[in-house]
DNA sequence: TATTGTTATACTCTATAACTATA
DNA sequence: TATAGTTATAGAGTATAACAATA
């Protein structure tokens, strides 16, 4: 499971910083909102579903990382507000199906935008060096937030 | 001197990856917390004195985001574990000065410790490419929460 | 018997509004 | 009058426990 030493040379320092920067980054986010009646996690599981296409609602916890019973409260939402769908499982009838409609879709287009305005404004405070590296490691923060 | 469109040309994918990625990580280093009985924001303020030595309680609200009636609820939290200690402001009897005991610098050394394990085997899933990239971005990171 | 999803309930964290004390 | 901090209260988001339906 765990190697022996050399992963922890990777930096303590880089680590700190990288979890002190993800907390309060996460923060403004939060504050941030493109659309002010989604909250962050219901505009992740439609970014989810974007990628994905489809998904039962366990496995939609699963890949966001809550409870079951939170996932249930978040998808009631969703559906309420027309952005996904919920159709009953071909194979298991004690799952669901979850799809995002294509309000949603057009809706995510929008967010793009506003939150692209958003993160124009601080990318006024970089360089572009500074940038680049942001663009380069954003893939991977991806693939570590799946891991 | 600058490209046509700079801002917004610093790309819309990393963007989207970055937001997602933040969200998602921080929401997987809530439950990765190194002392069960301390919030992450609380964690953050012991961080954040850590690096500046001491501060107002208005100055650490403003610092990590949150409005001056939670920041009173996260000193006096930590006061009460025996993490920080409240002074009488030298020039101006309304304001506090708030510094981290020995007890939390023990603590912070101990997480660090327990992060840099948890750390460690998310590594697993990185080649060294991919983790020299996030060290790269990372300070850049604290600098964008920070802006 | 194990698993998927739901309902009911409680907890944590944060915000807003109103208040006190000092500048 | 303005500012720093506090108190009281409310709201959002999530978790745990108990339950129903299906495998």
């Amino acid at each position: 499971m765990l190697t022996t030493m050399p992963e922890l040379s990777h930096g303590d320092d880089a680590v700190n910083a990288l979890r002190s920067a993800v907390m309060r980054l996460s923060r403004r986010l939060k504050h941030q909102r493109v659309d002010e009646s989604l909250s962050p996690t219901e505009m992740s599981v439609l970014g989810t579903l974007a990628r994905c296409g489809r998904a039962t609602p366990g496995e939609l916890a699963r890949k966001e990382h809550v409870q079951p019973p939170s996932m249930t409260r978040i998808v009631a939402m969703l559906e309420a507000k027309g952005l996904v769908r919920l159709e009953p499982h071909p194979d298991d009838r004690r799952q669901k199906v979850v799809t995002q409609t294509e309000q949603a879709e057009a809706m995510l287009e929008e967010s793009r935008r506003k939150r692209n305005a958003w993160l124009a404004e601080l990318a006024s405070g970089l360089d572009d060096d500074e940038w680049a590296k942001v663009r380069a490691a954003a893939p991977v923060l991806e693939k570590l937030a799946q891991l």
